[in-house]
DNA sequence: GCAAGCCTGACC
DNA sequence: GGTCAGGCTTGC
């Protein structure tokens, strides 16, 4: 799945094969993928050159700009669960699932965007709204201080490997390196994140970090879907301790590693390494189910709403 | 049936 | 305000 390190390893494919380059035009085969109007995604990409690229957490931005001198739009690409960005020559079929292609005018070349499960997504946006939603997010994993880790960790109440997961108060991590991490530093995933000592939370950003760096090394995970810009999926996968080894024997103490769910998420940790806590996060309640159809005016929303652009921020409730 | 990221909304 | 279940999607 694209985390951190994955992102980054795209981010870094783009910089070699895409900036500097012209779009001429843009293909976009599933409309709602784009959040927003579709034409105004094609008015702000069309014509424009890449000139820089960025990533927070696991939002890639890049910055285009037109020759006329105009202000510069960006494009925010989230990969989701699923997502890829790759750079084809223009007449390589066309896989299933590919909903968005940038033609370049150098070349024959395209950047495709492709997404099996839809859980990802594109927009565009000016520099001030790129501000806006990348200050909505917690510090990026890879770079978060100490007292930054600890200013937003204490008080907290639920458990550490929602908190680790939750983007506003660090971002890049998703389930594998979460998971990764913990075991890495000694931590059950039940544990309550304001209730960890101070030693043992320096322990985890170690881990954090350790594990991050090392995988953006190693190009990230491949762990289904995953694979770079040139199509090469990642080769962390071999380094991976505990995700999806249920079943399987700690590598470290060779007791048999188990899997939970905390927060909803599947949690992959061993139970000696990381022995249970005396006091866990209380779960949650189960809650009402809500009874509504799937609409196509749904989805929409829904690809709005992963960029903070739907109803709340966008017209209904400026 | 399960996996995932990330949103909404129901609860405290 | 914090926390977390539910739901979206589709291939395995």
């Amino acid at each position: 799945m694209p985390e951190l390190p994955e992102v980054e390893t795209v981010l870094r494919g783009l910089s070699r094969r895409a900036l500097g380059r012209k779009i001429v035009s843009v293909v976009v085969h599933t409309p709602s993928v784009i959040a927003g109007p579709v034409e105004q995604f094609m008015h702000d990409v069309e014509g424009r050159r890449f000139t820089s690229l960025r990533r927070k957490g696991k939002a890639l931005a890049a910055e285009l700009r037109a020759a006329n001198g105009a202000p510069p739009t960006h494009i925010i690409i989230r990969l989701g669960m699923t997502g890829q960005v790759t750079i084809v020559p223009q007449n390589s079929p066309l896989q299933a699932h590919t909903h968005v292609r940038f033609l370049f005018d150098d070349g024959g070349e395209e950047m495709r965007f492709r997404d099996p499960r839809r859980f990802g997504g594109i927009r565009s946006c000016s520099p001030e709204e790129l501000e806006r939603i990348f200050g909505r997010m917690g510090p990026d994993a890879r770079e978060i201080s100490f007292e930054q880790f600890e200013a937003a960790r204490r008080g907290r109440t639920g458990a550490i490997k929602g908190w680790l997961l939750n983007q506003q108060m660090l971002a890049g991590l998703g389930n594998i390196y979460a998971d990764e991490a913990l075991f890495e530093a000694h931590v059950h995933p039940r544990v309550v994140a304001g209730r960890i000592s101070t030693a043992r939370s320096r322990e985890l950003l170690r881990a954090i970090h350790k594990v991050l760096n090392r995988a953006v090394k190693l190009q990230g995970t491949s762990f289904r879907d995953y694979i770079d810009i040139e199509g090469a999926p990642g080769n962390y996968g071999v380094r991976l301790r505990v995700y999806q080894r249920q079943g399987e024997r700690c590598r470290r103490c060779g007791i048999t590693l188990r899997r939970i769910i905390v927060c909803g998420r599947s949690s992959h940790f061993c139970p000696k390494c990381q022995p249970r806590p005396r006091r866990t996060a209380a779960p949650g309640r189960p809650r009402k189910t809500k009874d509504e159809n799937r609409s196509s005016e749904k989805r929409r929303k829904r690809a709005a709403s992963i960029f903070h652009l739907g109803a709340r921020a966008g017209g209904v409730f400026p």
